[in-house]
DNA sequence: CCCCATTATACTCAAACTGAGCATAGCGAA
DNA sequence: TTCGCTATGCTCAGTTTGAGTATAATGGGG
């Protein structure tokens, strides 16, 4: 009996159980999709590619393609292939983020054609002003997302229109003592409302906080019953295809939590930087403002780094020595990482 | 334009590039597959189900099934159908793991039939006497994985048969400077070889460089390259079907990580429990002792639990105070883990 | 019934780490 | 040359951590 019999037995196995699964194979479309990050500019952004609908005009989404196993071995190697292709650019650090899965969440409802099981990954990359893109666009993260940008203090989004509305929400659950943790403690948690502390990593569940409760375009899109309630939805940031939002809160949430245990940080920078632009890389991802002297101590005491010896003159002031990552920390430390704390500045 | 046309002209869009991709959707089956991991008397125990194969007598496997769209809106859905059909279990806490896609890695050689996608899944639970399981056993992890057992120390298995080996392996690798990452320092570092410290978290890493050796049993299985050239191969552990022991060591990984940051190490605790129940449950898990006095200075002071008012007698000693989870911690902290770090006992 | 081995729990202390601020260095423009 | 500005160095108190010592409360054996 072959490894392949083994599985065949095990699903006619099942099917006998329940007869429906037997179709179970029909119809299945794997879609690789990535989030392609940079840093310019003090910007985190991410590389989009603009699609003309004959309705809205025309709506952002990642880059994407379909797996085809007969032509790629791996996710990454397919990856790579559909991003050159429609990029030109040439991908560097890549990791998986997550397999999204649930059926209207893709398309219109009513759309027919095959289920599409969505393959998110995360690119780090430099913004090298030589690479020309032959398609799509680096445009900020929080274009997409305006109240995961804390960078100037909490975002007046929340205070003038998330909050409210979630507000609103949280007062129509009445007496739904079923759910396991209430309207109120989720938005709470998640928002930082009544003195709770802003968790920056928590980006895709604040993002699906919103789309559950309607207020995000994509519900509407997806036909979610949420969404037909409202009578003044606000729009909360720039609206992706299919789950590309969603993919792309997977892949803020990811970049900001990996580079507090591992240096990723670095694949975002030249190969020369000063501490100080290290540092506004970090803040870009992460939002608040660090202490600049204790972000140098913190940098150089774990051996991220290393003095190339030259400086970077004009700085405004004293020149600053210019460093680069040492690779070899890799090697000695398990989790090296910018175990960063927000500070006072 | 509807969603489903932007999708479809950027396929085609990609298709004229390269005509081949035409062909991509074609046979993609999805497996779901579940580490169902809990603790009993100590032991890190994981469901397996063993099937009967023609040559070796037995091979175990973890729980897994098709994902049929039509039968379940999510994944996780069909996972906890699967699993409840085919062991009678009722799933708590799951997560996504990661998804496996290369060919290759999932069945004989010339084995036909589609393409399989693996989505691999950790489940948590407690084992509990009263559920009889209808198929499946639960057996020790370390059974699949003998060099992640550093309860007693460092395994032997290491410096008899898997370090002498894996040394043979370096050596094999001449002057070919092409490689990122030389053959010795990944050794060095995945095994801790030559001063380097273990990383009790790198599990897939460890696995995955020994499949590459060739010296696990399932890279003879998918006819690779390095494993036919053993002579005199060990068993390094025990083989399961599949990817599923590269599926088990991502979860084993991601346990591992996780309870240092997510209060899940409760997910295996009865409601009540006593410190140094719950201590040894984290040693299960992670391997090596930890200081008893401070990890219970540790678990107080994060607010991870309360005392119940009750005592457990009969410790060998004084008795013992018994504690349950103070769930309250996910609504007041960001990220609630056993920040464990070992120690002297 | 008391002693003692055994486990649980409380407390102490030095070293390391952190958050925060002050001080000094070195460039460029006025 | 002075002043404004950024870079970089250094100090210090409060907190956390690793590790040990001390005390409490059972149960079993004499």
């Amino acid at each position: 009996m072959s490894y392949g019999e083994v599985r065949e037995r095990a699903n006619r196995m099942a099917s006998e159980a329940d007869p429906a699964t037997v179709s179970s194979a029909a119809g299945v479309e794997i879609g690789l999709n990535a989030a392609i990050v940079a840093v310019t500019d003090n910007e985190p952004v991410v590389l989009v590619i603009r699609s003309e609908t004959d309705k809205a005009g025309a709506t952002d989404g990642l880059p994407f393609g379909t797996f085809s196993p007969l032509q790629h071995r791996t996710f990454e190697g397919g990856l790579r292939a559909w991003v050159h292709r429609q990029t030109g650019l040439e991908l560097g650090y890549a990791e998986q983020l997550y397999t999204f899965g649930d059926r209207g969440r893709h398309a219109q409802p009513g759309d027919v054609g095959p289920h599409v099981v969505s393959i998110g990954y995360l690119a780090l990359t430099q913004t090298r002003p030589t690479v020309d893109l032959q398609q799509g666009s680096w445009r900020s993260w929080y274009h997409y997302f305006p109240w995961e940008d804390w960078r100037r203090g909490r975002p007046e989004i929340l205070e003038t229109t998330i909050e409210p509305k979630l507000r609103e929400w949280v007062a129509a659950q009445r007496g739904s003592t079923s759910q396991p943790i209430s309207r109120q403690e989720r938005v709470r948690i998640c928002f930082a409302l009544e003195g709770a502390a802003w968790d920056e990593e928590k980006v895709l569940d604040r993002y699906e906080l919103l789309y559950e409760a309607g207020l995000v375009d994509e519900a509407v899109r997806d036909g979610r019953e949420a969404a037909r309630q409202w009578t003044d939805r606000p729009r909360l940031g720039v609206p992706m295809h299919f789950d590309h939002r969603r993919i792309l809160a997977t892949a803020i949430g990811r970049v900001r939590a990996k580079i507090k245990y591992r240096p990723v940080i670095f694949e975002l920078m030249p190969d020369d930087f000063t501490l100080f632009e290290l540092q506004r890389t970090v803040e870009a991802i992460l939002g608040p403002h660090l202490h600049k002297q204790n972000f140098r101590r913190l940098v150089e005491g774990a051996g991220l780094v290393e003095p190339t010896g030259e400086v970077k003159m004009r700085t405004g002031g004293r020149p600053a020595k210019l460093y680069r990552f040492r690779r070899e920390v890799l090697l000695e430390r398990p989790a090296p990482g910018v175990r960063v704390k927000p500070g006072k500045v």
